[in-house]
DNA sequence: GGTACTTTTTACATCGTTGGAACAACGTTG
DNA sequence: CAACGTTGTTCCAACGATGTAAAAAGTACC
C-alpha cells in the first residue's frame, strides 16, 4: 500500500540510499540521478514514514501538552497555539488531558517516556513539587503558567503576583473599598500567586484584609464562580468589588449579580483574569488581566526546542512573557448608553 | 538513556524475545521466568518504543482530528472528548487546525499519509466534494459534523436541517412573526442544511421568507454575529427573533441587541447552535440546539476503530446523533425577577 | 532408550529509514 | 600513467520491536 524508498529506489534505478540522500537535500547528486529520483518520488507520491524516521534519528517527533482541559477556553487557545508554533518548528502535539486532578496529572507525567515524545509542555494544576521525578523519563520539561511548583525546571509563565495586584489596583484606583477575590484554592499553585498580588495591592491601597473577602472554589470554571459570589453577596456586609483568578469565574460572578439584581460595575465592579473572548461580549464586558497567550506558546516552545536540540543553558530558565490589563464595562461601565430597562 | 528490550533480556538473563513475549501475554513463558521477566521490567521501568513498536505492527497508533480551531469553543470541547474517547482505545490523537480555509483543509487532508496516522477525522468547513482524492493517502476517513460534501465517506453528524427546523419552529411557537437568520455563508456545508431546516419551519408555520431576514457572515465567531445582527436591526421592519446558526454568533447577536436597547426575548428572541456552556450563564442565558458531543466524538472514534480494523461493512455508514432543543432565557424570559433597571 | 508430542526458548529476519564506511568513477596533477 | 583528491554511489548495520520457524527442553508412552 505505502510507498517505501524501495520501491522509489527501483523506479528511478538507483539505490535506496540515494533516493534518500535526495529527499535530505544531500549535495552530492549527479543532475542526472537527482531528476530521474524526483521524477520517481513525484510518480509514487512518496512520503517518509516518520516513525521509521525517528527511530533511526532517535527522536520521535513529538512533543506532549498536559493541560486540565481542552474544553476550558483558555486552554483551547493555548493548544492551539501551541500546536501552531511546534508546527513550524516540524513538531506534532499530543494533547493529554488531566481534568486537573493530582492523580492524573502524576500518571500522565509518569507515562510520558522518551520514546514516545522528545518533550513535554506541562501546564499543571494540583502537582507539587514531590511529584516531579528526578526526570522524567529522562525527557526535557517546560512547565506553563505558574510557578509555586518548587522544582528546577525551565518555566514560562506572566508574573502571576503583579498581575493581580494590577487588577485589584485598577478597582481600587476606582475607590472600591470592599475588594473581594474569588478563585482561593487549597492546592498550591496559581491561586496562591494571585492571592499573593491581592493582598500585596490591598496594602498598597490602604485596605485591610478581610478572610470573609476570600472565597474558596473547587475549580475555575463558571458555576464554581457562580457558587463563590451568592457566597459573598450573602455576606452581612456586601463587597463592592470582586477579582475573579480567571474570566470563567468572573463571568459566573456576573451572572449571579444579574439574577439577584445588582448593577456591575454601579453596585458592585467584576473584573477577571486570562481575557477570553467571551469576556469582550458579556454584558457588561469584562475588565481582566490579558496574557500574551501567543508570546507564552511561542516562547514555552522556543524553550523546550532548545533543550531537545542540547543548546540551553544547563541553569533552568524562566521566562516571564507580558500582560496588559484591559479595562471593559464591568469596572468602569458603559461608554455608551445601554438601556436595561 | 532509554531502557530497551535487550537491557531488561540482559538483566533477567534470558532472550529479547522472551521479554517481548512476557510483555505480550503469550502464554507459555515458564512460570520462573515470568517472575524473573516481570521483576527487571519493574527494576528498569520499561517502557515499549511505540515507534518501533508500530513500526513492525505496521500501525502508527495515531488519530488524526482535523478541526477549524481549537480555540472555537464548539471545538476546544470536541477535541477533548475525542482525545478522550480514542485514549480508551488506545490512540493517540493528533490535532490539525485548519483556520476553516479551504487552502489549508485540502493541504492538510493532503499530508496525511498512512505513515503518521492510522486514521483521520475530519471535520471539514470549506471543502468541496471535488477536493476529496480517491482516497486519502490510502488511510480511512470518518467526516464529522455536516453531510453537504457529498462523499462516499463515513459520517456522523446531528440532523441539521431537523435541528433548525426544531428551533426555528420554537421561536414561530412562541408567535414570533419576523424570524431572522444569522449564519448564511457561500460555502456548503452547515450552513445549508441549516438554512434548510429555516425554511421548512418557516413554510410550516405559515411564514414567508424573506431574503432580507437572512445575514450572511463570514465566519461562525462573535464579531460575525455581532455584525449581521446590526444589519437586521437597520431593516426598515425589525425581526421579531432571531435564529443564530451557532452559538458564537448569537452572543454576538445578544451583545448588540443590549447595545441598542433592546430587550430580549420581549422585543427580540435569540436563539443558538451548539449548547456551549457560554451561552447558559450570558444575560440572557441562550435558547439553543443542544448537539451530544459525547455522543458525537465516541460514534466517530467507534466508526473509525472498525474502519481501520477491517470490520466495518463495505458500505459507508452514515450515522445520526441525538440532539435537543434548550430552552433558556433568551426566548421565554427570566423565570425569576432579574433586575434590568 | 527411543519415539512422538507438547511446551518453552532462542536465532534470525524484518518493518523503513539513515549514518558510516567502502567503493567506484572522475578529473587533476606531478 | 600512477597517485591523488574530489565527487557520487552503494552496501551494510543499526534504531527497537515482533513474527516465524527452528531448536531445545520437558513429558508421556511404548
Amino acid at each position: 500500500m505505502a510507498v517505501t524508498l524501495k520501491d522509489v529506489a527501483t523506479l528511478a534505478g538507483v539505490s535506496v540510499k540515494t533516493v534518500s540522500n535526495v529527499v535530505n537535500g544531500y549535495a552530492f547528486v549527479k543532475p542526472e540521478n537527482r531528476r530521474r529520483v524526483e521524477e520517481a518520488l513525484a510518480a509514487t507520491g512518496y512520503r517518509p514514514n516518520v516513525g521509521a524516521r525517528n527511530l533511526r534519528r532517535g527522536r520521535t517527533g513529538f512533543l506532549a501538552l498536559m493541560v486540565p482541559e481542552l474544553s476550558i477556553p483558555y486552554f483551547g487557545e493555548l493548544a492551539g497555539l501551541v500546536i501552531t508554533a511546534a508546527q513550524r518548528r516540524g513538531w506534532s502535539v499530543l494533547i493529554e488531558q488531566t481534568q486537573g486532578t493530582r492523580d492524573r496529572e502524576r500518571a500522565t507525567l509518569a507515562s510520558l517516556g522518551p520514546h514516545l515524545v522528545d518533550g513535554a509542555l506541562v501546564h499543571p494544576e494540583a502537582l507539587e513539587s514531590a511529584d516531579f521525578p528526578d526526570s522524567v523519563g529522562g525527557i526535557p520539561l517546560v512547565l506553563l503558567g505558574e510557578h509555586a511548583v518548587e522544582v528546577d525546571i525551565d518555566h514560562v509563565a506572566i508574573d502571576n503576583v503583579l498581575a493581580a495586584r494590577t487588577a485589584v489596583l485598577h478597582l481600587a484606583g476606582l475607590g472600591r473599598r470592599r475588594i473581594a477575590a474569588i478563585g482561593a484554592n487549597s492546592r498550591r499553585g496559581t491561586s496562591e500567586l494571585r492571592l499573593a498580588g491581592y493582598r500585596t495591592a490591598l496594602a498598597e491601597a490602604g485596605l485591610s484584609y478581610e478572610d470573609s473577602l476570600v472565597a474558596p472554589v473547587e475549580k475555575y470554571h463558571r458555576t464554581s464562580g457562580a457558587s463563590a459570589m451568592k457566597q459573598l453577596l450573602a455576606l452581612p456586609e456586601r463587597p463592592d468589588a470582586v477579582f475573579c483568578f480567571n474570566d470563567l469565574l468572573a463571568v459566573g460572578a456576573l451572572r449571579v449579580a444579574a439574577e439577584q439584581g445588582l448593577r456591575v460595575p454601579e453596585d458592585i465592579a467584576i473584573a477577571g483574569f486570562d481575557n477570553n473572548e467571551e469576556g469582550s461580549f458579556s454584558l457588561p464586558s469584562l475588565t481582566t488581566i490579558s496574557p500574551d497567550k501567543t508570546a507564552l506558546a511561542e516562547a514555552a516552545v522556543e524553550l523546550i526546542h532548545r533543550r531537545i536540540s542540547g543548546e540551553a543553558a544547563a541553569a533552568p530558565q524562566d521566562v516571564q512573557t507580558p500582560f496588559s490589563l484591559e479595562v471593559r464595562e464591568s469596572t468602569t461601565g458603559y461608554d455608551r448608553d445601554i438601556v436595561r430597562t
